[in-house]
Parts: C-alpha cells; structure tokens; sequence
DNA sequence: CTGTTAGCGCATTCAC
DNA sequence: GTGAATGCGCTAACAG
C-alpha cells in the first residue's frame, strides 16, 4: 500500500559510485567492459547503500517471453493426470509472470519415441520438463538438448547420467525404504509374508522404491519374509488379480506393498476377503482412491509425492534458471510425504 | 531469453475494444466510473484476445513498497527459533519483491504486552503476521489491527474467532491424531500405558493435540491407556524429570506421545533407562536434535509443521493481499509431515 | 464517464 | 570503457 521512503534504485547507486546507469548496471550483471576500479566503486556504492534490485523493473525491462515444454506419459495413470492438471494451473500461474507452458504427451516406455519428440523442441522452447525414461537414447537427446541452449528438469523419474539441470522429485530408493519401515512397524509383532507388487521393474522409479524395500524388510525385520515380487503393469485388472491369489495362497500372508498404480485393484481383493482390518496395504500417491481407502481402513499408509509442488517447481526452476534470477533451493526439494487416516490434507 | 511473439497487452485490448486505455485499466482493475456497455465491451475483447495482465509491469507501476512485521514469541524454544531463521530467508526474498519485513519479538504468555504490542503497530505496517495467543484481548487486538486497515494473519496458533484474513498452520486436532494413530499402530498387538507430556494447556495447539491424540487413543486402542497429562513448560529439565519418573514407576509403559517442546530431556531420560528399542516415542518438530533421535531409533516418528513453509506462506499471502494479486490457494496449505527415519528431508 | 500523459526501475541500443 | 537516451506494460493523476 505505502508508497513508501522509495527504495534505493541503481540510479541511486551510479550517483553514488559516480558512473552511469549503464556502467552500475554492466557491473551488477557481470558484463564485461568496465574497469576493475569503476567496477569496485560501484560494488562499494551496492554495499553502501544496501542496493536491492526491483525484479519487477528488471522483468519488465527484459520484456523476454519464456517458453517451456512438459513433456509427460501419455497413459492415463491416475497420478500422471493429477500432474497434467497441475501443470495448467502452473501454466496459469506462469501466464502472468511472462512465461507459457505446451504440454506435450508421448508414451513414455518408447525411448525412440521419447527421444525424438525432445529433439524436436531444440529451437521452439527455452525450457522442457520431462518424465524421464532411463535410457540411453533420453539421456542422448537430454544432452542435445541441454547443448542447444535448453533448460531441462527431469520431473518424477531422473536420468542421473544426464546432463539435466535439476531433478524435481523424489528419491524413490528412500520412499521404498519409508514403506518398508512403516509396514514393518504397522505388523509389529507378527511375522508372515509380505506381497510385493511392482508396475514394471523397467521404470527406474519402480525399481528404486523395491529395492529401498526389500532392504529395510531384510536388515530390520527378519520375522517377515518378502514374497518375490509381482508384476502389474499398473494395470488395475492384473493388480486385482495377483492380489486376490495372493489372499487365497498365502495362508500366512501379513501385508502387500504397491509400488506402482492400480491400488484400486487390491483394495477390492482385500475387500473381497475380508482382510482389511488385520493385513498391512501400503501404496504410493494419494489420489480420490487411496484417500477413501485410508479413510475406510483398507489402507494404512500412502506415500505421495505432491504433483502441484512439483509441477511448480519445475517451473520455478526453468524459469530463475531462464531469467537469471534467484532461487529458494529449501523450496524446491519435494517432500516424501506420509499419509495415514488423520493427517489428510 | 526469446523475446517471441509480443504478448497481448492492454493498449491491445483497449484498442480491439475501440476504448483508451484507461478506461481498459478501470474496467480490469474493477474500479468505478464505467458505463456497463463500455465495461462488457472491453471484457469482450480480453475474452477474446486472451489477455494475461503482466505481473511485473502492474508492480513497477503501482510503485509500491509493502511493511509487514512478524510477531514471534521472545522465548528461545527451538522451533520458534527456526521459524524466526526462516523469516529472515523469507525477508531476503521480500525484498527483491518490493516488500519488507520487521520481526518483533514479544513474550506470547503475556496477553497484555501482546496485545498492546499489536496495537503499536497500526500506521507502521500493511501487514502483521503474529503467532497468537487465544486470548480476548489479543482477539481485539487483531481486530482494532484489521480495523485499521492492516492485513493479519495468525501463524502457528489460531484466535479463530478473530477477523484475520487467514491462518498459516496446521490443524492441530489432527497432529495429535496423527500422533495416536502412529503410536497405536506402532505399538501395535501390545497393550499398557502411554505417557503424555505437555508444555501446557494453556496454549491452544497444545490442548488441540492433546484432545486429538486421546480422541484416538480412546476410541481405538483400548489396549492402552493413556495417562494424565504432565506439564513440561517445554522444558528440557522438566521433561527429562517427568519421562525418568514415568520409566520408573509405570511397569507397563509401552509409549510417550510428547506434544510441545523438550524432546531432548525424553529421550535423555529413555537412553539411561535403555528403552529405546522397545518404547514408542513421538513428539513433533523436526529439529537436528529429532532428526539424530529419529535415526538412533531413540523416536519412532516426529510430526512435522515446516517453518519455512509457514514463513513464506504467511508472506505470500500479506503480499497477495495487499497488492491485489492472485493467490494458489493450494499451495498455502500446511501440511500435517510426518518423519520417520527413512523419509527424512 | 472517458481520454491523455507521465513516469515506475531497469536493460539495452547507440554514441562518444 | 563509459554515458545518454529509449521503452518495456501498466497505474494514476489530471483533463476534459
């Protein structure tokens, strides 16, 4: 509101260091052509004063359009739509602070396809998030892309081999270890098997979260055997499946943990037998599913990992990356979160 | 970087709409003195154009420079000591954001100084965030503030019954059905006492937890049963004093549910009775001292309302607020974390 | 009721 | 190496 005691503007401090506009602001934006001596006088000048650029004024000044491309999978999982929804609010959002966002949706478990698809942004983006596949190819076309001047964050699943900016995600090794911790603690007490169903161990994120998985269940809980693990292909029918086999032949069966999508398919089964109450279910991302399944007690836990921050941090990343500006990196680091019944958003 | 093609702006819109552009800023900004036809006219040709206003070039305009001061308890309990360290981070970023921040520090036991502290700051600031203390004088307080045309906000504890434009924090019914939740399942099959320990009552957040965390107890794990509250003034040394006595005289004491500050004297208290491995031990804040005895093993989980989060919440909404700009209302929610060993950020 | 105009603070030509 | 001048898109004061 107050238009207050006006602020201290790089006009203030030229007059001060005794140079242009020009000279203060060459020396504030580290570009070259000025001399050693101007340059200290007008770094003394900044101090002196306390100088705090106007981001506004620089913003508008720049008068720079930011393009990015968010390349997600083209299935229909039910976490990757919430992430498509968050990306157009972040769209909204970025709208008004110079930027646009395309969505772009390929299917993720072709490389070939993939990979393509981001060359052919080289030259009409200044920014792309990308859900990753872990592949030679990606990680080819990542690079080509990072050479040609491209901002690029890998979103929800990394390649680590690549040359990208940033990963927005999760470690997924610690999220597998968060569920072994809470299933063992949930089945305190009681030994028995424990169900493992896994998407596709192709996808990098699937494989980490088995793998945190089974080592916490191994080196801590000893009293519970992990079955070897089933694959769903995040398919909700086959998930229901190996699940309803699961309760039928494993007499001393104590918890199952989805590791990918298709919880709605054991929630049935679990249902179907009767077993909600005393069998541990954990699985990841909360959804209008998980949160009912939790709420009706069918699950005990879910993992998430909030699309709407990760959406908007990969656009904050591309674009204090693109614009040269500061960033809050405490912001940007995306939480395992914890779910159980009472602590619902 | 590309400075692609010019985006629409409101000289477009006021041409397309055959009106100046003043008359376009006076209908977008809702201000008075438009005929209705004229009005719909120029809301037809943003419809039509898609027009986005530019943030950064409506900030340089307005030229605004915005006061908000932060109201934090004096005392040096840790977590009000992180949140004040977030503050300055929040402070840094206000201030590329033509904005800034005072911090105030005030006794929050003390309604009286509180209040009439709060009353000190009309004219000063556009915005106050205080960690509040439910009590009728503050109440007033908070409203004389906003009568006078200050934007507040309550952080961390609520006066609901008071005109502030929001609450930054978490819904401390729940944290402390959270807090049952996991301990009742983390004791899962046994049955004994629970001990709770308190900083006091008098607080609203902590008799919120408490009410929430036996709620729970009460109603589903009958196996345990938890015994009266102690007060602790979130003191180390009281803490310490009260969890030592409880190790000693209940036999069959399989959990502690500490709900304010203090956790070092528990888990002191625990590590001499050598029982970290077999008793429950939750409290909340996530500090280097709850992390270390999350990863000894010495607690089992810490409920978690992050500071940074908060202090750039309340920040985000005063700025918004004032300055008339749009808000991602999800983005402000406060979440209930919780941290186990494995999920630790 | 509506239009004209002068900056906001900075980045960026283009001269010197 | 350095300085002067122009304009980004919008708000607000002032004219009509």
């Amino acid at each position: 509101m107050s238009r207050t005691v006006s602020r201290i503007t790089l006009q203030d401090v030229a007059r001060e260091a005794g140079v242009s506009l020009a000279t203060a602001d060459r020396v504030l934006n580290g570009r070259s052509g000025v001399r050693g001596v101007t340059a200290e006088r007008v770094k003394d000048a900044v101090a002196r004063l306390g100088y705090r650029p106007n981001l506004a004024a620089a913003r508008l000044a720049r008068g720079e359009t930011y393009r990015f491309c968010f390349v997600l999978p083209a299935g229909s999982n039910v976490f990757m739509r919430m992430l498509g929804e968050q990306v157009t609010n972040t769209a909204r959002w970025l709208a008004v602070n110079n930027g646009y966002i395309d969505t772009l949706r390929v299917d993720v478990f072709a490389p070939e396809t993939l990979a393509s698809a981001l060359e052919g942004l080289i030259g009409h983006y200044d920014g792309v998030a990308v859900v990753a596949l872990d592949h030679p190819r990606v990680r080819a076309a990542i690079d080509d892309l990072i050479a040609a001047g491209v901002a690029v964050v890998t979103l929800v699943s990394d390649v680590p081999s690549s040359q990208r900016l940033h990963y927005v995600g999760i470690d997924n090794i610690a999220a597998g270890r968060t569920a072994g911790t809470l299933l063992g603690r949930f089945a305190a007490g009681r030994s028995g098997s424990v169900g493992l169903i896994v998407g596709t161990p192709a996808l990098r994120d699937h494989a980490e979260r088995q793998f945190g998985f089974t080592q916490v269940m191994a080196g801590e809980y000893p009293a519970l055997r992990v079955l070897p693990a089933h694959e769903s292909f995040d398919e909700e029918e086959r998930t229901q499946l190996i699940a309803t086999e699961m309760l039928r032949d494993v007499p001393d069966l104590v918890g199952i943990y989805n590791v990918g999508a298709g919880n709605r398919g054991i929630a049935a089964a679990i249902s179907a037998a009767n077993r909600a109450s005393d069998l541990v279910f954990i699985g990841h991302d909360l959804t209008d599913d998980t949160r009912r399944f939790l709420l009706r007690g069918v699950m005990d836990a879910v993992i998430n990992q909030d699309p709407g921050h990760q959406s908007r941090s990969a656009a904050r990343v591309l674009l204090s990356h693109c614009a040269g500006e500061p960033l809050l990196n405490e912001q940007e680091r995306i939480r395992i979160d914890i779910f159980v019944r009472d602590n619902l958003p």
